[in-house]
DNA sequence: CCGTATCATGGAAGCGTTTCCAGTACAAGG
DNA sequence: CCTTGTACTGGAAACGCTTCCATGATACGG
């Protein structure tokens, strides 16, 4: 059972030359049923796996596909284990195989791996940030790839990503209905197209709402919590009643800043985060954030891959729509409630 | 530069045959000095990359390790992602390649996936529950295999693990120490080895400071925070000074809660975690936990396996020594100091 | 100067698939 | 009954590499 068994042997013991087996056992025209049928049960007696390192050199395909991903996003932020995680789920449904590339750490080395050694089919790059010359090496190079997230200067690139613009314009427009008149934003690293974004959308709720943009509100943070915290001290002494934090890790090192300072949640600050991460954090009160349903993302990226790879050329860029999840950080109402544990899921 | 250069074409642009050129850039012995150098240069010069599939299919060796991880293990537990993180950074300073394998999806077909592919060269299996039996399918099977973590019941696995014994004995004497009477326990799921040592350290430390075992203070817990928040709020009741958490996640949970019900840490309680996955949680005060060397226990891990896979027998377990680091949530003293926003490194 | 050991070298046989192509059988149409 | 077409079938050539083996060259001791 645990020898190997080969294709060959398939089709000695079926009675059927090499070729018929294969295409039996691919699902691939020419067989005759009762044929293929056959041996397919035998294949599956004897316990045939395909080896793929033959079939992968053979036919050009190797069924895996690649994730690249900052070292550090699955590190220290949680949003990169969750598109791992997601990412795997989503290739194993399609049976596919996932290798995981952690980036930055020989970028020239690392690039020329990824691309000519012929172990993937195609490539998903996640969250990238400018200043990373071999992602655009990658793109375009001819492996099929798919880009996680917004590229801050190039366009027409096959990606899925979340809904930035309106969507962070939403929290902040949140934010006013709730009652807010002075809100801060604390900004992801400017250098990343979907921190961009969200800032941009921040700017938009305040015209759409007819209320001037204090620049001075606008406090840059890099996606960490540490950041958060740091901003939101520069905040509390610009007197704010209202952040939105750019990503969520950062809202919870502003709210354990917020509750250092003695400042209260949501009474006297509400704060709203984006991505979700912080959803199961155990964090008083709960965040309101606008939450990525990251598991249709990794779908998307997945299935725009394989479509990459089968040949169907399109750039197109797909935009997953997230949804405002209402926390106690940002609703008055929600705290006095919020006296049950809260659940994990 | 992106067209493909296969070793016909380095050999025929250095004037050898083919298997010459094989051996000079596989710095195999057999080849003159003088011509394995002219070989190399050209191969670097035309942007030689060897085919995987190829390679791996002529000589039966893929250069790319497996890592089995529960899924629930990367999204809800940080030590799954750290882990993850470890795990690659060890195999990539290798220049192996990893495959990340989501379990508990389908064991049955995931195994032969993974089993019979001839993808990987051999397996790192992490933090394994009874009742997973494929798991022992494989580890029956010829692919080297290490596990990351502690059998429940076998022995004499091939495994690297932090020592849970005595380091949660030496937290929770540190508990002793620091002035506790009452110590609760909260325990992870005791189908899992590691949850049962730890337990057992916490026994132990009690033998040794010649203090009977309340088992009414041993509350079972499942690794993950809610349940740690569930296990404070009856320890409360129960009158102890003390918590000793069987991981940082139930650990934070627990501190959610204590903050809750007006519980100060470490005034009234303290509490010490097992991990140190939340040593970045911005949680106040900071928590003192018997820390894991993950970087170390990936590298052993991965130096493990690849000895198996170059034949080496060895079914010994590494034991990996954690370090009790202090916070707050332990120490009045550190408490008083802790003015300054912690660094997140 | 010859026999022998040593070592670099190239030829060729795999590794386990896919896939092209030429064949063969069989049915339908003339 | 012969032709044409269709549908299956098996032989054989890739795919790009490793590795065994026979060959040829060189150096050494006798």
């Amino acid at each position: 059972m645990d020898q190997k068994v080969t294709l060959d042997d398939v089709a000695r013991l079926s009675g059927v030359s090499r070729s018929a087996a294969s295409r039996a056992i691919n699902n691939r025209p020419g067989v005759r049923d009762d044929v293929r049928e056959r041996v397919s049960r035998i294949a599956d007696h004897v316990g045939f796996r395909p080896n793929r390192a033959a079939k992968n050199l053979a036919s050009g395909l190797s069924s895996v596909i690649g994730l690249v991903i900052p070292t550090d996003d699955l590190r220290v932020d949680p949003y990169g284990a969750a598109i791992t995680h997601a990412v795997g789920r989503a290739a194993s449904a399609l049976d596919l195989g996932l290798m995981l590339h952690l980036a930055a750490d020989e970028p020239g080395a690392t690039v020329h791996h990824i691309l000519r050694d012929g172990l993937i089919d195609g490539l998903l790059i996640s969250s990238v940030a400018v200043g990373m010359p071999w992602v655009d090496e990658i793109f375009d190079s001819s492996l099929p790839t798919v880009l996680i997230g917004t590229h801050p200067v190039r366009t027409g690139l096959p990606s899925v990503d979340v809904e930035n613009l309106e969507s962070s314009a939403l929290a902040t427009t949140h934010l006013f209905e709730q009652g807010c008149h002075r809100v801060g934003c604390i900004t992801g690293p400017l250098d990343r197209g979907d921190a961009r974004d969200r800032l941009k959308g921040f700017k938009l709720a305040h015209e759409r709402a007819g209320r001037p943009v204090d620049e001075t509100l606008i406090v840059n943070g890099t996606f960490v919590r540490l950041s958060g915290a740091d901003a939101a001290a520069l905040l509390i002494n610009l007197d704010v009643d209202g952040i939105f934090s750019c990503n969520d890790e950062m809202a919870v090192g502003a709210m354990w800043m917020l509750a250092r300072r003695g400042v209260r949640v949501p009474d006297d600050v509400m704060v709203v985060g984006f991505d979700g991460t912080a959803i199961d954090e155990f964090i008083e009160p709960s965040l309101t954030s606008v939450v990525q349903p990251i598991d249709k993302i990794a779908k998307a990226a997945v299935d725009k891959l394989i479509a990459l790879v089968q040949g169907h050329a399109d750039t197109s860029s797909v935009a997953i729509i997230p949804e405002l999840v209402r926390g106690g950080s940002s609703d008055r109402s929600l705290t006095a409630m919020s006296i049950t544990t809260p659940s994990t899921a």
